[in-house]
DNA sequence: TAGATTGTTAATCGATTAACAATC
DNA sequence: TAGATTGTTAATCGATTAACAATC
């Protein structure tokens, strides 16, 4: 059993297990087929200690005196992912933010669909990225209608980003992937990711280095 | 005394930092004066005992009986977080991502200044962005010698970002802002952000709630 | 079997929450 | 003074690290 329900996944193990796919993917396409706990911790920058409690949280994925097997292991932490179907996403705020998450390249090998992208600015709107064509986001309501999506992704300014997800769950979207600096009202599953803080928190570092 | 020198700040509380900032930043926009723990943490998401707590690793801002000045208190946590003086930041890799981020409009309110940008693309060499003109990546070890640069933002393929990291390290950069997925060899503080690795977070959090 | 490395329990460490005396 | 809210200590909670018996 890859997930035993019930069981509370400490929100610290969640954040690192898109870094122990990312390894176990790289391992893999090396053709590597098995690595020890404290190998994988080495490369990655933690602990043999963390890896294997993390792990522990989902099942028994390794053989005692052995490791773990690279391919399994890389399979039953995409499932627990949820990398084995795939998910649509719509982006909304289409400026040079929105682009290139659009042409992001990696979103395939996560399977992930872009399937719609939306912008108030006329001069935008028929654009083409990544072989999806930007439409007025007026044009939201309906198309969620009619399609099914998983992901809304918010790169809008953050005066109409409320605005954006409130539209994204009534339309039955599943979670939000959020880049505006704004605190978002919605019962959905929000993915915040800040720029702006971000970069300060590197500021704040670069300065404790100086003081030194 | 704004920091205690010696006193270890906690990690989490760092990362709260610039949140802070950004609220006091638009209360005190409203004009508006002064503000509880409570109402702050209200707003932010947050609770009164830990914002509290996170204040007075750096001192003691607040009154008893009546709260935080906010025009003060914006301006002691700009002083911490090291805000008081410009930045000087370039990019390697001006792809879609490097774009965005060079577009980025608030480096200003940050006192972030773009001081160059690279890449090796020929097609992107001469390109205007944000008032800089992109350079070939070959001219940054020279770039670095004559001018003394804070933060050095990675965009480049991860292949080549360590490339350009240990350049920007030799260059007398103090800082590291990584979007590429790959662990840096590096003494310098590094911030990363990684888009994939968000996004396979929230993809987690949209299966955990399909389970329900 | 001997060696290696897991799964798991126990010990430590750090972060959050609760409570309240201090004080404006 | 009375009311409000801080600064700070103590209690709780959670996460990491260490250790080792179980076992391939």
């Amino acid at each position: 059993m890859l997930d035993e329900s019930g069981s509370k996944i400490s929100p610290r193990t969640i954040s690192r297990l898109p870094v122990y796919w990312r390894y176990l993917k790289e391992l893999d396409d090396f053709g590597i087929e098995r690595i020890s706990s404290r190998e994988l911790a080495g490369r990655i920058g933690s602990t043999p200690s963390q890896l294997r409690q993390d792990l522990n949280q989902f099942g028994h994925f390794g053989q005692h005196g052995y490791g773990y097997p690279v391919e399994e292991l890389l399979s039953s932490i995409s499932q627990i992912l949820g990398l084995n179907r795939t998910r649509k996403m719509i982006i909304v705020g289409m400026g040079n933010l929105g682009m290139a998450i659009a042409s992001y390249e990696n979103f395939g090998r996560r399977n992930i669909k872009l399937a719609a992208l939306f912008d108030v600015d006329p001069e935008r709107i028929g654009t083409v990225v990544s072989d999806v064509q930007i439409q007025h986001a007026d044009e939201m309501p309906k198309f969620l209608e009619e399609n099914q999506i998983d992901i809304g992704c918010v790169s809008t300014p953050p005066e109409v980003a409320q605005e954006a997800v409130t539209t994204m769950e009534h339309g039955g979207v599943l979670g939000i992937w959020n880049f505006a600096p704004v605190k978002l009202q919605t019962k959905l599953p929000v993915e915040h990711l800040h720029l702006g803080d971000s970069l300060l928190e590197l500021l704040y570092r670069i300065g404790r280095r100086e003081d030194k």
